[in-house]
DNA sequence: CGAGCACTTGATCGCTTTCAATAGCTGTGG
DNA sequence: CCACAGCTATTGAAAGCGATCAAGTGCTCG
């Protein structure tokens, strides 16, 4: 409630993810069309934001928190297929209904647009289509990134895949660069982790276990983790480390 | 080299991409400014068409035949992180270098165009740019799909996916319908689909075998397959069958 | 005919899952 | 204030699936 009287009154200008979100290449008077078409709702960690197959009338960008993509068999087998971060875009535009669950994995604050005038908008706005294309682009280089972690890691390296993308995300943030340790709040429960990773909860459970007694993390708390090494926490993800940081 | 010759004299009209590649949308004078920039390549199987790391001074679309893109880890384990048939597009505009190995699986021609030009043409052929971006939203929702496939499916799920994957595929090209059996030629060897399924070649070998045996599929030879029932298939795939075609 | 390649099949190993018990935490109600 | 439910997480023991190691088959091509 309070979060949705504070973002009501948001205009762009002051928006968070106004330099990456898909409004990111906007000049001024773009920026005030899409004003006319939006909307902030809120969603509290757990809801799902939509549900797969319901019909979408709306499209938009996560503001804050993370929401996850996830996909579920018949009998209950799911697979989360995208991490949804601050500026990233949800929805396709020309599809009429939604291909998979959208769950809020923290409270989240969503910026929306009404589907219909924003199709509209890309016909005729670049700056938004080709916005759009790159972060497709980026999402598709990441969902590809994964399937190597969900084809051919083991749990070890799959759970030091998942920390050193969230530390190094982190780390960008609070620039102090790629030197000391990096500090931060696990956003997923060992669930969410293991529907990530294609693992049960009780392998994500022994392997943060081993990594711990190995030094390779450390923990306070079931969530609080400290990277004393992020080369180390790479080596075991089995990624290459030499020469050049990935990304 | 006939194949060359014979594309090298092939322009856009008769072109059996024509209506599903990159340039579906295009019109004539797009064409035109499109037939300037462009040139034809052709790959034997087992060809590598560009290696990870390298510039990339081309993209292009596939032709005919069938190229994977593959990641591969420093010990050597590898993950086939797309599978490229005729239509589908190559390279990644506003990207120096390639991100994925691309090998031919197949003899292949591509339809290439040099780089700079090409993404010149983006800007100012909304046509081109959009047809990408539906593209590259097809191409997510692929490898989305595969992820499910890669992080929670049994190594007998794995290959009645990718068969069912396959068999769908040649059906809609020659539309007899859903209805009775449907023949095809493995375009994959044992080893590229252990590499696209997360698997090994002897767990491949493996479930092939296990799927004849109970009827699943009938095989001549190694390669020549044939589906008496296609909805026999997709249950073991452990795809949703009731109400409704996948895709 | 023998080399090389793609594939199959068997035996065993080991990692991850499954099943199960327990701990720690939070919030609720007697 | 304590008891208890409900949830998240940890840990143990056993089972199972796919990987690994190892032959062996069938085919093509020189």
């Amino acid at each position: 409630m309070t979060l949705k009287a504070v973002y009501e009154h948001t205009n762009c200008d002051d928006c968070p993810i106004r330099h990456r979100a898909v409004c990111a290449h906007c000049e001024k008077d773009e920026l005030e069309e899409l004003e006319t078409i939006k909307y902030y709702r809120s969603f509290e960690a757990g809801q799902t934001i939509i549900w797969s197959g319901d019909p979408m009338n709306f499209v938009g960008s996560v503001v804050s928190g993370i929401a996850s993509l996830t996909q579920t068999m018949e009998d209950g087998r799911t697979q989360m297929v995208g991490l949804l971060l601050p500026s990233d875009f949800v929805g396709r535009p020309g599809r009429e209904s939604a291909a998979y669950d959208v769950v809020a994995t923290t409270d989240l604050v969503m910026c929306c647009f009404r589907k219909k005038p924003f199709e509209d908008m890309m016909g005729h706005t670049p700056h938004i289509a080709h916005r759009l294309l790159q972060m497709t682009l980026d999402e598709l280089d990441a969902a590809r990134e994964w399937m190597l972690v969900l084809g051919r890691k083991t749990a070890r390296e799959k759970i030091a895949s998942l920390l050193s993308i969230i530390a190094r995300r982190d780390a960008s943030i609070q620039p102090k660069g790629m030197s000391g340790p990096i500090v931060f709040d696990l956003p997923l429960t060992r669930e969410a982790m293991a529907d990530y990773l294609g693992l049960t909860l009780e392998t994500v459970s022994r392997q943060i276990s081993a990594l711990k007694k190995d030094q390779i993390i450390l923990l306070e708390g079931k969530r609080h983790v400290t990277i004393p090494d992020i080369g180390r926490l790479m080596e075991e993800a089995g990624d290459d480390t030499d020469g050049g940081y990935l990304n």
